[in-house]
RNA sequence: GGGCGUUUAGCUCAGUUGGCUAGAGCACUGCCCUUACAAGGCAGGGGUCGGCGGUUCGAGUCCGUCAACGCCCACCA
């Protein structure tokens, strides 16, 4: 084969060339005539396609096609599909505010419906189906854009395996699963306290919460005893009152042992409430003495719980005060009530400040504090406790059993790091609720059940009505359940859809069962499940890791995949997190654009498994100057002769020897592999080569020139090692791999053999030969360099010390040595490594 | 309050079971247009391995402790 080398190889264009290539060829091409065993499937973290990607996302989606890339050439057919994460609110509020629309669940669905061109101003209300088109929509035009940038950083997906989140078939799995869940007595619904975020007004999940510090202030109240003493409590909520349903202390506290069992009469509203005792009452904490109301947090709702407290409930789904007078409340307490009726909590805060003051109950200032407060992650005000049916499913947070099993499961699983397991186990450990998987929004796989209604119109929820598998995915809100009429719906003795939809978690905890095809292909499932590798960050193994643990756990009674890997954080260059909501996020397009798609994979690759990694540019022209090495070396290498030369013409020592060290940096760079670590491995590899280049390369180049049969074993070894190190690279460096390899040699070198010391059969030398003329080689650059001349200065003599050993190796490669140092003549003593060169006079000028 | 991780040259990082004068790249200095490569090559200077205390013949590496930074968890009165 002619080879059709470049004078002057460079990166540019090669992106696009291959991106296309591999695409006509198929190089990616999942083969699903694989058996399990033949298979290495990855559960692919799906990108939230609200927004541009991000430097974040490069880091870990670039380690795992290194990943990925290395089991293709051992041998295995990767299963790499690729996910786009639409669901959930981040799509919603850009789809409210991209065409005008809200979405308003109770609307028919409007099959003629088309957005205005501009944002319509107000906002039209359309059905959730309407809504959810409008969704679909918008994250087209962003998933094309996603999988652009990936194409373009080379990863290795096989670009015809790919879903989104809230497509018709996630929708199916994810319905399906959960009306498994139903039937096994694993999901259930309940009216119950939540955590509610009054912007958003739904409930959110434990694992949604966020901490945050604010500002508060402590109120020193007093409440009163039947004798008029005051009781004083310190609160920072003191809007609650209106609500308080006991008071609290450690059953434990003697200044308190005497009020147990009697009651106390809260502040402006008069209310009647008994003090009670109960261990999670701090004696440290305030007077040790405190309210409890429903519901101000949630120790108020253990409170509440485990004493049978009585509810009294007064702020809404919208964060208000009710408008309505409190039913346990009359006379001046009501008149009170009044004053704080319709208020948001900060606002009757303040103003139960006012009232509390000059009715003499609140004694000295407010204390200003900073405490932490909880949040929805996505929210900005902080999260109320209203009681609401929702619906949950079981994770072990209830049941020891269950929780045990998962607890089990971690174990089972293979961290990457494995410190990273406890994380899970901390998580599972500290789990205090069941998973709530409802939530009142409108973009997102709906709750697929019906309730029928009775003669009152009160929905019977204990006895959901629920489809068949194949009428999946269904909308509650626009279709209507077997043996019912759309016009009885909302009716007395009709019936009403569940108007939630569930959780985003709850469909992408089910992205081995999606990629999988579990529902609708058992052919395919079985080819690639238990999955090999789940790939993540390590701020969501307590979403998205544990939730798919569990439901494989309760579907299908095994772990999802065998290992995890779970990559570490972008810090940008003051160390902090990179995130969105810190603004600093970096876009990778400009880095690719600077230094090519090899140099942004190289720095990702270079980050250690697990381990946070500093945006650093020079990373970036480090990877991309390796990259035009490579292609320069492969040029050199190739250069000799138009023909492979057969690796029995290896013959020289110094040939023999150099192989011998590569067979160790393949060796060393497997293994690496193995454990998935991609970082050592390309370490490895690219310290080897740079030795290559360095000291072999230079003292071989005579002897290549020169031909004859030692200009042969020059010749093969140059192209062996070549051929070694282009697929050392190539799952790092995808693209100038493939240029060089497209040189010489048919097919992609994606789809070819990892190297194997079988290879090097007969063909390892003495590693020392290398070792050694290299270092007396280095000794005379360094006499070249003393002397500020150039290297190819004429040595008229080198003169060796050293002991017998290194002296013998040396004369194995002596000729290369002397031609490499361009001197005439060697000496050799025995004695401490030393080497005197005498440079000609007058050889430079 | 609890847990995990990090702390090695000015910067970004290696250092696998403890073993000779601690490594790489960037940056810096000097030299070199040398027929693979000048958006390059060769060579060089630069570190009491976060502090303190232990174990050991020997510790960046193991143990204890403290500190800083990051992250996760925690019932926020």
């Amino acid at each position: 084969m002619t080879r059709n080398i470049p004078d002057k190889p460079s990166l540019d264009g090669l992106e696009a060339k291959w991106d296309e290539r591999w695409e006509n060829e198929d190089t990616y091409r999942f083969d699903r005539t694989k058996t399990r065993s033949e298979i290495f499937a990855i559960d692919t973290p799906p990108p939230t396609v609200s927004g541009s990607l991000h430097m974040g996302s490069v880091f870990g989606y670039v380690q795992t096609d290194t990943n990925a890339r290395y089991r293709r050439m051992s041998g295995k057919e990767v299963f790499y599909p690729m996910g786009w994460d639409d669901n959930g609110l981040p799509t919603e509020r850009r789809v409210q505010n991209y065409y005008g629309v809200r979405c308003d669940p109770s609307l028919p669905y409007d099959a003629d419906f088309r957005p205005t061109e501009e944002p319509h101003d107000p906002p039209i209300s359309i059905s959730r189906r309407n809504f959810i088109e409008l969704c679909h929509v918008l994250t087209n035009e962003d998933e094309k854009i996603f999988e652009a940038i990936w194409r373009s950083l080379g990863l290795s997906v096989d670009w015809t395996q790919t879903y989104a989140t809230i497509d018709d078939h996630s929708q199916r799995t994810s319905q399906r699963a959960f009306l498994e869940n139903l039937a096994r007595g694993e999901a259930y619904s309940s009216d119950a306290p939540v955590l509610w975020d009054v912007d958003f007004q739904t409930a959110v999940a434990q694992a949604e919460l966020e901490e945050r510090e604010k500002g508060g202030a402590y109120h020193r109240v007093a409440f009163h005893r039947s004798d008029g003493e005051p009781i004083y409590i310190e609160t920072t909520r003191p809007e609650l009152i209106c609500s308080c349903v006991a008071l609290v202390a450690n059953p434990g506290d003697e200044r308190y042992q005497a009020l147990f069992g009697s009651m106390a009469t809260t502040p402006l509203f008069g209310v009647e409430v008994p003090v009670v005792a109960h261990e999670l009452a701090d004696p440290e904490k305030g007077t040790g003495v405190a309210m409890i109301c429903t519901f101000g947090d949630t120790t108020d709702v253990t409170w509440w719980r485990e004493l049978d407290l009585p509810t009294r409930a007064v702020i809404d789904h919208q964060g208000r005060f009710q408008k309505e007078t409190p039913d346990w409340l009359n006379g001046s307490g009501a008149e009170h009530y009044a004053e704080l009726a319709g208020l948001f909590a900060n606002q009757a805060r303040r103003k139960m400040a006012e009232m509390l003051s000059e009715s003499g109950d609140l004694d000295g200032e407010p204390r200003q504090i900073m405490h932490p407060v909880k949040f929805y992650e996505k929210g900005d005000r902080p999260l109320e406790i209203v009681t609401s049916r929702q619906w949950y499913i079981r994770n072990g947070a209830r049941d020891d059993d269950l929780r045990q099993a998962l607890l089990s499961r971690g174990e089972e699983l293979n961290w990457v790091p494995d410190y990273m397991g406890v994380r899970f186990k901390h998580w599972v450990d500290g789990l205090n609720g069941d998973w709530l998987i409802s939530r009142q929004r409108f973009f997102g796989v709906a709750i697929p059940l019906w309730y029928s209604l009775d003669e009152d119109g009160n929905p019977d929820h204990d006895n959901p009505i629920v489809p068949d598998y194949d009428q999946l995915p269904i909308d509650p809100s626009s279709h209507v359940p077997d043996g019912y009429e759309e016009f009885q719906r909302n009716q007395p003795g009709g019936f009403m859809g569940d108007p939630d939809i569930m959780d985003t978690w709850a469909t992408s905890s089910l992205t081995p069962q999606i990629v999988g095809h579990w529902d609708d292909d058992p052919d395919l499932w079985n080819r690639v499940f238990p999955m090999d590798i789940r790939p993540q960050g390590p701020d969501i193994i307590r979403t998205w890791l544990f939730a798919t643990t569990l439901r494989s756990h309760l579907q299908h009674d095994v772990l999802p995949w065998h290992t995890t890997t779970i990559n570490g954080w972008i810090l940008d260059p003051d160390r902090k997190k990179m995130s969105k909501s810190k603004g600093n996020v970096v876009t990778p397009k400009e880095f690719i654009d600077d230094y090519s798609a090899e140099g942004v994979r190289y720095w990702a690759a270079s980050g250690r498994p697990g381990t946070d990694t500093a945006l650093d540019e020079g990373q970036f022209k480090i990877g991309r100057r390796l990259a035009i090495k490579i292609l320069n070396a492969a040029k050199f290498a190739l250069g000799f002769s138009d023909a492979d030369v057969p690796a029995s013409a290896i013959t020289e020592p110094l040939d023999m020897s150099m192989l011998a060290h590569l067979a160790e940096t393949v060796a060393v760079a497997t293994a690496a592999f193995d454990g998935y670590d991609y970082a050592r491995a390309l370490e490895t590899a690219e310290r080897s080569f740079w030795d290559w280049t360095d000291d072999y390369v230079e003292l071989v180049k005579a002897r290549a020139y020169d031909g004859g049969p030692a200009g042969e074993s020059a010749h093969a070894s140059l192209q062996l090692s070549l051929d070694v190190y282009l697929r050392l690279f190539a799952p790092f460096l995808p693209f100038v791999t493939e240029e060089a390899w497209s040189w010489w040699k048919e097919g992609s070198v994606h789809r070819a053999n990892w190297p194997t010391l079988e290879e090097f059969e007969g063909l390892i030398g003495d590693p020392g030969v290398l070792d050694a003329v290299a270092s007396i080689l280095g000794e005379v650059r360094r006499a070249k360099s003393d002397a500020k001349t150039s290297m190819r200065t004429e040595v008229e003599k080198v003169e060796v010390t050293a002991d017998a050993t290194t002296v013998g190796l040396a004369k194995q490669a002596e000729g290369d040595l002397l031609a490499a140092a361009r001197a005439d003549a060697i000496t050799y003593d025995d004695g401490e490594f030393a080497v005197v060169s005498t440079l000609a006079q007058d050889s430079s000028n």
